[in-house]
DNA sequence: GCCAACGTTGGC
DNA sequence: GCCAACGTTGGC
């Protein structure tokens, strides 16, 4: 069982849109970069743990927990010509994109900050602090715990 | 395969 | 809205 942090805009679609989803779960798709498409298709699987993180908003950071219930396939959005995800290089043979399903598991007490994190010298290994860009990226265990410590203790 | 130009992301 | 960092594209 691995962990991830999944990023969104919560413009776009937050932890509260997952969470008022009527079935518990959603698609995360639309991602269209190689580096994140290769982790939803060889490493993410069922039963992964997941922090949500907001993007451009006014708090940054880590908002919650969500669980992957369906790990990497390919992504129907880059089949549909009428999406704003649609890549005519992309077949049903030789998909592109992959997504995968997650359910809502919790709102973390109080959101982590990228700012608290960068603060955190146990964090420093953290993707998030070198790689700011990537929208998938995998967390240890002991980063995943120390994240949810930080959101319990209010700080 | 290199590299410049361009496009996108994302924090601030 | 700005700008730095990064990713992608395409000519050669």
């Amino acid at each position: 069982m691995n962990y991830w942090l999944l990023k969104t805009e919560p413009d776009e679609y937050s932890l509260e849109h997952l969470r008022s989803e009527p079935s518990g779960q959603a698609r995360w798709d639309g991602i269209r970069n190689y580096q994140a498409r290769n982790l939803l298709r060889d490493a993410v699987a069922a039963g992964d743990q997941v922090l949500i993180y907001h993007s451009q908003c006014r708090q940054v950071g880590v908002v919650g927990q969500a669980e992957v219930v369906r790990g990497g396939y390919p992504d129907p959005a880059q089949f549909d010509p009428d999406s704003h995800y649609y890549d005519a290089k992309a077949s049903a043979d030789a998909p592109r994109w992959y997504c995968i399903d997650i359910r809502f598991v919790a709102a973390l007490p109080r959101t982590v900050t990228l700012a608290e994190i960068k603060r955190e010298p146990q964090l420093d290994d953290m993707v998030l602090r070198r790689q700011g860009r990537l929208s998938v990226q995998p967390v240890t265990r002991a980063q995943w715990q120390h994240i949810l410590s930080m959101a319990k203790r209010g700080q």
